[in-house]
RNA sequence: GCCGGGGUAGCUCAACGGUAGAGCAAUCGCUUCGUAAGCGAUAGGUUGUGGGUUCGAAUCCCAUCCCCGGCUCCA
């Protein structure tokens, strides 16, 4: 064993210790259920952010009922402080190895390992073929916890046999194994598929088909809170708002490609008299035909034409999920037309754009990540060389400048072109894929756009593809699940919702309403003869952010009390002062309301 | 699409071969009340859908649709 296969690593969350630590875990996972569970054949099991999982091959149907067991067995294992062992083995000692036990898949795995040097490690009872990094002992591996079972396919490819997956969190110490369940139940908490109804923002509805959103009245109110300010946002920065059709005659897809390379995402054609029409799975096309409809100066250049574009894509059953994958959304897309020396600046443009999105939306942290191509299969993509330099340099460029720290992703990039990818990290630290910037050298050229350039002659112009909420229905869901359903006041559906006493406020209550109406904010009024109590209760479930309970005493003393939904309060206020206060932090944008209260 | 789990009142759940039930919500009445649930009554269901087994099915079987956890894919 040399020292560098097992990781004593002096701080025990650096990512190779954490890696290392939920490795070791599954292997003892995969000692407990073959243990448990005799004939089960072992895969793999290699550790995930947060955990691990192992796939399992067994006649056996794994159920969480099963996972008490299995965890109290890997307690034991822990307990008995077992070291982790490496050893070299020869290609043929292994084979001899698993083929004694029936390991059918190691033996597989093992022959994409025939040149190479191999290696077993072995802890108590259990030996797994494997490259290493190991916690020392078992003793390290006492924190964590099943949690799900589920189908994967060996080797990820759906024509292999479906395995048993089961996933599991492992950390060092069990402060962080508490904190992380506590963030997966706030999560469930959370989730958007279960405030968006709660809420009555949005549904799905069975007779309409799956994979397609209702926006409901307050669902509505917000989207279209976000669109106007996307629109004014995108006016102001340049861009010209476009419409396009929802569907296109099957030609534009073949001129486009979409029929080849996009087809399983396309529903089928429809026909109308005689010709073949499809809906839109994407905008572009459409944009392009925007800009073919006259010839293009460079004068004209660069062009940014942004819609807020509803597409449709098949997207298999399984995938479905609430409001992140659809069948039916709306992209904010924008697609630039430029000069090739132009594109830095309408680079940085779109992620400047981005930026001001997330600093609108209060996300604080995010991610970039920039996708290249694998120049080792240049025949598989679309462009010259010279322009995937120079448009992945722009890109670089752009957020080098800005001190932006991204990830290269080599061989990431679509075959049309490089992009940027921005992930936002939500209040309780996941990442969502959201904003990208990407090239597209392949549309241009199959349209054959064109622009005269200062020297007379025909140019192609570059294509830039952008996107920052990505889908309107998707940003809407993440932002559901970043404020837990407590939108701030300039998107909350209902902003202020006033609760009178009894009846005799009622005068009071409809002047008040009629105020506040007239400034523009979103107000209701509950007039039902209900105890203040419940009408507080209900008005806090609805996470309405202001309140205004109005008594016979306020009505005498002319002014106004106020409940925010986090319970604070905030007396005696006159109602100028209370609509300066509402018109400020609207337009503030703030997440929290910077109210001082009593 | 695939593997596994699941669909009972608007919502959350109970009944698991023998007359479908509770809480909340809804409706109607009473109550006019000071900061997170006032009281009472009423109504609400071909148990996702279709077929089968059975004297009898929410319960067992088959098919189908949808949902959930994942796989593959992705805005």
């Amino acid at each position: 064993m040399s020292a560098t296969d097992i990781v004593h690593a002096a701080d025990p969350d650096s990512q190779e210790a954490l890696d290392a630590l939920r490795h070791s875990c599954a292997h003892v996972m995969a000692q407990v259920v073959q243990e448990l569970f005799p004939g089960t054949r072992i895969t793999i099991g290699p550790a995930i952010e947060n955990g691990f999982y192992y796939d399992f091959d067994s006649e056996h149907r794994f159920t969480e009922d099963d996972f008490k067991e299995i965890e109290k067995r890997m307690l034991q294992i822990a307990e008995g402080n077992h070291p982790f062992v490496g050893k070299e083995v020869t290609y043929e000692e292994s084979k001899a190895y698993w083929a004694s036990k029936g390991e059918t898949y190691k033996l597989e795995i093992l022959e994409g390992f025939k040149d190479q040097k191999l290696t077993h490690y072995t802890h108590s009872t259990f030996t797994d073929l494997c490259r290493g990094g190991h916690a020392p002992n078992t003793r390290s591996i006492r924190h964590f916890k099943l949690l799900s079972v589920a189908g994967a396919y060996w080797r990820g490819d759906e024509k292999n046999a479906m395995l048993q997956r089961i996933y599991a969190t492992a950390w060092p110490s069990r402060e962080q194994l508490t904190s992380h369940l506590k963030m997966l139940e706030e999560a469930k908490k959370r989730d958007h598929r279960k405030l968006g109804p709660a809420l009555d923002l949005f549904s799905i509805q069975d007779l309409a088909g799956p994979g397609l959103i209702f926006w409901h009245p307050k669902g509505g109110r917000v989207r279209l809170v976000m669109e106007d300010w996307l629109r004014a946002e995108a006016l102001k920065r340049g861009y010209d708002m476009v419409y396009t059709p929802h569907i296109a005659n099957v030609d534009l897809w073949h001129t486009s490609g979409h029929t080849s390379f996009y087809r399983q995402n396309m529903f089928g054609e429809i026909e109308v008299e005689k010709a073949e029409y499809q809906l839109k799975p994407m905008n572009c096309p459409l944009h392009i035909l925007i800009y073919q409809n006259s010839l293009r100066s460079y004068k004209d250049l660069p062009l940014r034409y942004a819609e807020l574009g509803t597409v449709y894509r098949y997207e298999r059953s399984g995938v479905l999920h609430g409001l992140m994958r659809v069948r039916g959304f709306t992209q904010d897309d924008a697609h630039i037309f430029c000069t090739p020396d132009q594109i830095e600046s309408e680079v940085s443009g779109c992620v400047d754009f981005a930026l001001e999105v997330f600093k609108t939306y209060g996300f604080e942290k995010y991610a970039m990540e920039v996708s290249t191509w694998d120049p080792e299969k240049k025949a598989d993509y679309s462009g010259e060389v010279e322009e995937w330099d120079r448009a992945t340099g722009a890109l670089e460029a752009v957020l080098k400048r800005r001190g932006i720290a991204y990830r290269l992703m080599k061989g990431e990039a679509a075959f049309y072109g490089p992009k940027i990818d921005m992930k936002l990290i939500d209040a309780i630290g996941r990442p969502w894929q959201l904003s990208t910037v990407q090239f597209d050298f392949n549309l241009p050229k199959k349209f054959n756009l064109e622009f005269v350039g200062r020297d007379g002659a025909r140019h192609r112009p570059l294509m830039v593809h952008r996107a920052l909420y990505g889908s309107v229905e998707r940003f809407f869901g993440i932002l559901v699940e970043h404020y837990a359903g407590a939108f701030p006041l300039w998107l909350a559906p209902v902003q202020v919702k006033i609760l009178t006493l009894t009846d005799a406020q009622n005068t009071a209550a409809g002047e008040l309403k009629k105020k506040l109406d007239e400034a523009g904010l979103r107000v209701e009024w509950d007039a039902r003869s209900e105890k203040i109590g419940h009408k507080i209760r209900e008005a806090t479930m609805e996470k309405v952010p202001y309140m205004v309970v109005l008594g016979p005493k306020d009505v005498e003393a002319g002014t106004l009390a106020v409940r925010l939904r986090d319970g604070r309060r905030k007396n005696a206020v006159s109602a100028d002062e209370f609509l300066r206060h509402l018109t400020e932090e609207v337009a503030r944008k703030k997440p929290a309301s910077s109210w001082e209260t009593e």
